[in-house]
This record gives C-alpha cells, sequence and structure tokens, in this order.
DNA sequence: GCGTTATATATAACGTGTTATGGAGATTCG
DNA sequence: CGAATCTCCATAACACGTTATATATAACGC
C-alpha cells in the first residue's frame, strides 16, 4: 500500500510534519523516561528555557512560540512534578517561575543524558547532519511570518483563460450545463435542445459558446451567445462548475461574453434567469445588466423558470 | 527574546515539526472552510485515500501512517458528516467505507480549489519550490522506519575516555566525591581530608587518581588509589556526577583503575563500603571484587560508614 | 482618586494524535 | 466440529496543541 500523505506531497505537508513529529516525540518521551526524568517531552523546551533564567508565563510562550495557555499547562505539571516552582514578583498579575533544585538536576540529566545521544542520533536521521533541514525549516517558519499560508491562498487566483467553442468540448458545454440546471431546476425541452446540439442551436444561427479555463482544472465553465433574427442576442446557459465557484471564473466569463455580444453588435444583450439564481443575478447585476420589464414581455415565455429578465446597459456598469 | 525551539537544534526537531504543522493545519483548516467543505484537516488524508478505491478501516490506517483508532475516529466524524458510507463487505468484522455523492462532492470541491491554491502557497513558502524539504523528510522517514530514533539512542554510547591527574582537575575531584558523599552519607573528617588535600593524601603517598571524560560531558567521574605502606592498595573515592549515570562511565573507570593498580603491584587491592551503594557494590562484583572478612578486619575501622570490605580476586572475574 | 482600559494568567472546550484493551466474527487445529 | 486463536474494529484514556473567554491586577486619564 502507498503512502497517501507522501505521495500528495505538498498539500499534505502539515500532516506529514505532525506525523513526523509524533514519531519522534514518542521516541523522545522514551529516552527521557529511561534516563529517569519525571517529565514528558513537551515539557523539555519550558525546562530548556527556565534553566537559563526564571521567566513569567508570557515570556516563556513568546520564547517558545507556543500559546499562553499551553505554557500554563505544562508548568502546572512541572510544578505538580516538582521541577519548577512559582516566585513573587513585582507584578502581581505575573507568575514567575524558576526551576527548583529537583528542576535543576533533571536539567542536568538532561543535558547529560538526554540531548547529547538524541543529537547525534537525528543528525543520524538527517544522513549525518541535521543542519540543512533544520535550515529549511528556519527559513519555512521565516516565510510563514512574513506572509501566512492563508494570506498566500486567499491572494492566490487560478490564472484563467477564455477558450472558444470546438467540437471536442461539446461534452463539457453539456455536462456543465446539465450540473447546475439539475440541481437547480428539472431540464425542459428547450434546454436539452441547446446543450445537445450546440452546433445546430447556438453557432449555425451566429451565435457563439465561450468557455473558462482554470490553471491546472481545465474548463471550468462556459456560457452562449444566442442570436435572434434581429440583433438581439441572448446570453444563456452559462454555468461554472459547482467544485470550481470561487475562483472569479464567472466573472472573466461573464466579461469575456459581454465583449463578445458587443462584437456581435448585439442590441439589446439580454438574458432570462430565475430568481432563486441570487449569486448569478448579483453577477449580472455587477457587470452592467439592469432587470427589463420590455425583455420579459417579449422574451419571458421562453423557458418555463423564467421570472427575472435583464438587459444589459453598457453605460452604467457600477463596477465595485 | 530567541526562540528556544529553533536554537536547540536537532534535539528539538520534534518540537519544531509539531509546531510548524500546528500553524500549517491551522491554516489549511481555513482554507478548507472558505472552500466550503465541511470537514477538517485531518480529515483530509481520510477523503483522499477513498477518493481513489474504498478501504477498510485497517487498510486506511495502512496507507495514512496513521493508527486504526484515529481512523475510526476520523471516518465517524465523515460519515456524521454525511460525507463517507460504510458499505457492507465479505467480512463481517470488516467496515468497508467509500465516500458518498457528497464526499465525491466535497473531493472534487478539494482538487479544485484547495489543492492547488495551498501547493502553490506551499512551494512558494519553500523558497520556489517545496521538493528538496520533502524529499529530505523522506529520507528521514526512510531512516527512522529502519532504525528508530529509541534504537539509535540506546546503542549510543558516548565516547569515555581516561584522564590523569593535573592540578586543575583537583576541584572536579572534589566536586565528584562531595556530590555522592553527601547525597548517601554524612562527610567524615576522613573523606574531607582526601578530597580537599589529594596531593598529600593520594599521589605524594605513592597512590594515583584517575577520571573519567566522557564526549562532550567532560569529566563526569573519579577514582583514586590510595596506597598503603606495604602493597595493598585502597580503591576509594570512586564516583560518578549523578547526571552522567548510566553511560557506563563508572564500568570505564573502574576497569581503568583495577589495571593501573596492577601495573602499580596492588596486593591486595581492596575496598571499603556500605550496603546502601547496591549499585557500586553490583559494579565491583562484576568486575572482580569479592567480599572478604579478613580486609574488614584489618581495614574495616577506617570509615564509620564501613560495613563492606572487598578484595579483587583477578582469577575468577565473572564478566556476563 | 476613581472609573476605564490594558495586561497577565487561568479555565473551558475542542482538534488531533497516540497506546491499551475489549468484543465479535473468521480461522485454524486437534 | 468445537475450542483456541487470530483479526478487525470500537472504546477509553491520555498527551499535546490550539482558540475563546473569564478574572484579577496595573496603569492610565479625567
Amino acid at each position: 500500500m502507498p503512502d497517501v500523505v507522501a505521495e500528495l506531497g505538498g498539500v499534505f505537508l502539515g500532516a506529514r510534519l505532525r506525523r513526523l513529529a509524533e514519531r519522534l516525540q514518542a521516541d523522545a518521551a522514551q529516552v527521557i523516561a529511561e534516563a529517569g526524568i519525571d517529565a514528558q517531552p513537551s515539557h523539555m523546551p519550558l525546562l530548556a528555557a527556565l534553566d537559563r533564567e526564571a521567566m513569567t508565563v508570557g515570556r516563556l510562550a513568546e520564547a517558545l512560540g507556543a500559546s499562553q495557555p499551553g505554557v500554563t499547562r505544562g508548568l502546572n505539571q512541572l510544578q505538580a512534578s516538582g521541577l519548577v516552582e512559582t516566585r513573587d514578583g513585582e507584578d502581581a498579575r505575573a507568575r514567575l517561575v524558576a526551576l527548583t533544585p529537583a528542576g535543576e538536576a533533571a536539567m542536568a540529566k538532561v543535558r547529560a543524558r538526554v540531548w547529547p545521544p538524541v543529537s547525534r542520533a537525528v543528525d543520524a536521521l538527517c544522513g549525518g547532519d541535521a543542519g540543512p533541514l533544520l535550515d529549511r525549516l528556519a527559513a519555512l517558519e521565516a516565510a510563514m511570518a512574513e506572509r501566512s499560508l492563508l494570506a498566500r491562498v486567499r491572494e492566490d487566483r487560478p490564472k484563467l483563460a477564455i477558450v472558444e467553442y470546438r467540437e471536442d468540448l461539446a461534452a463539457a458545454f453539456h455536462d456543465i450545463n446539465r450540473e447546475w440546471i439539475e440541481a437547480m431546476f428539472t431540464m425542459e425541452g428547450a434546454d436539452r435542445d441547446v446543450i445537445e446540439r450546440p452546433r445546430e442551436t447556438i453557432l449555425d444561427p451566429g451565435g457563439a459558446i465561450l468557455f473558462v479555463a482554470a490553471e491546472g482544472l481545465g474548463i471550468v465553465g462556459t456560457c452562449a451567445l444566442r442570436a435572434g433574427g434581429d440583433n438581439a442576442f441572448e446570453l444563456t446557459k452559462m454555468g461554472v462548475l459547482e467544485a470550481a465557484r470561487g475562483l472569479k471564473a464567472g466573472e472573466f466569463l461573464l466579461e469575456a461574453a459581454i465583449a463578445r455580444a458587443q462584437a456581435l453588435g448585439a442590441d439589446p444583450l439580454y438574458l432570462l434567469t430565475n430568481a432563486r439564481c441570487e449569486a448569478a443575478i448579483h453577477l449580472y447585476e455587477k457587470l452592467g445588466f439592469r432587470h427589463d420589464a420590455q425583455i420579459m414581455e417579449r422574451y419571458g415565455a421562453r423557458y418555463e423558470r423564467c421570472d427575472v429578465a435583464m438587459r444589459f446597459v453598457p453605460d452604467t456598469p457600477p463596477r465595485q
């Protein structure tokens, strides 16, 4: 059985580090116990820091890069074991903690009987010298401190690209539209006609079909411009795969579709939809579509589900 | 405030990896939530594995390198969220788990909206490419699988060396002996006389003082050979720092002391001690000392605490 | 000088991993 | 074929980290 966590690489870096840490610390706990020290691996950083100087809880948390409640708990355990003691300081809010003589003796054991062999073993596990690995970890920590993973992900938008209709994308056109139509409504005859025969229903009459592709994901959305007899064009069959929502692919696609419609001399450019499609309507409004009673009157009967009709008004796009 | 965990390097590798993992996964949890997925970061490996094929609990644990109870819990949570379901298999003991349609939809989102940006962010955090770090982690995992940290530490004995008496080691001779004498008994006048004036009491009369040094730790033990008037030599003032017990330094030192005594023509080589020093007496027996009533009779009065007298019998060392 | 705000710590709740152990169904062996 | 054993999973208990929040003391400002 392959190692799924290792296979997926960078995505599971966190899980992998945790797994490794768990294994290392399980062994460390044993080493500590065999050295005759009554403490857990998680206590070692606390003891090591206090071995330098007495500190308050807050300063310990800062020095160890750990949370304050975590430090508090560790110190309580060590106090129960008699390895640390709380001293009175100037500030009655603060708890100044120091090693007891027993704590110092424990640290002497740690320095003599735990750290040297563990350090040698870790070096050996890293192929002779842990330095390079530690350097990489330090660089990773520094990069995270500068800008967190979360911040980087939030600012990361996959690159989007518009793709023209090709015959090999007919299936994508069908599947993407079927997904949203079946999820929100039920397929009408008019729908089936279009998504199964796009060439005959859209392209041959002078319309267009566009796709949006996201980097690494392939085609994630599509929309069609359907020519009327006059210069009227209907924006229709616009959908983005449910899994790819949130990438701004819809906005990118709609902008391209509007530009294409204008290039085709569309007048009016309109669309018919249903009030349940709140997110889509919000997007239409954002890019310049306006609710329009005339459109509803003239074309609204085309779909059973139609209760919203909009017309593109190029002059007043309230782009935020 | 410096980072204590980072400063101590390889010794705290486990703590450091855990800290990093914690930070990474906290961000990952946020990313997952923002993608609209109802799952925890720890669930991702489970979902990813099940996305390949339905599996039993045991096989999942193996594939993920995790414990079986951990997998069971994760699956129960995912089942409660409706992302996985239990199917019936041939073996009624086994629980065959598979993604539900909701689970597959969640995985589609994960593949589209979580993995790509996270992967890019991790690469960026690693300075452009996470590969080298992942390679090092893989090597570390492989080395641990081959021989664990614990096994390496257990087999690792620091190198020991015998050091002859020098005037600058007088303090070490004093401190090491004071530690054990005060810990086990109370200092007698005869003790103080020897440990404070080793040149006059031991060396000038024709005796010897040896030290044992451990790699990286410096002097950790000492012992003296005290010449009588005849060829008799008393092995005395033998001690190893409490913090350095367990390194076999005492055995190493005692072997050297016996060899030195024989080189000096010691006959008899004897020692006086107390039954409370069980560990020491065990060591003396191991290296060839035998309880001896004549020695007790002749020299036993020298120390208040003496109730054990032993004589080295070179022919019958029952070295295990 | 007193009320407000800031700071330091404690507590509670929970996420994620572990080991130890028990119970039910499969398997094996006399 | 039945008893012992093995295998698979569930449960309990605990280690270790977090965030959110409460409480007590300092410090500040009118």
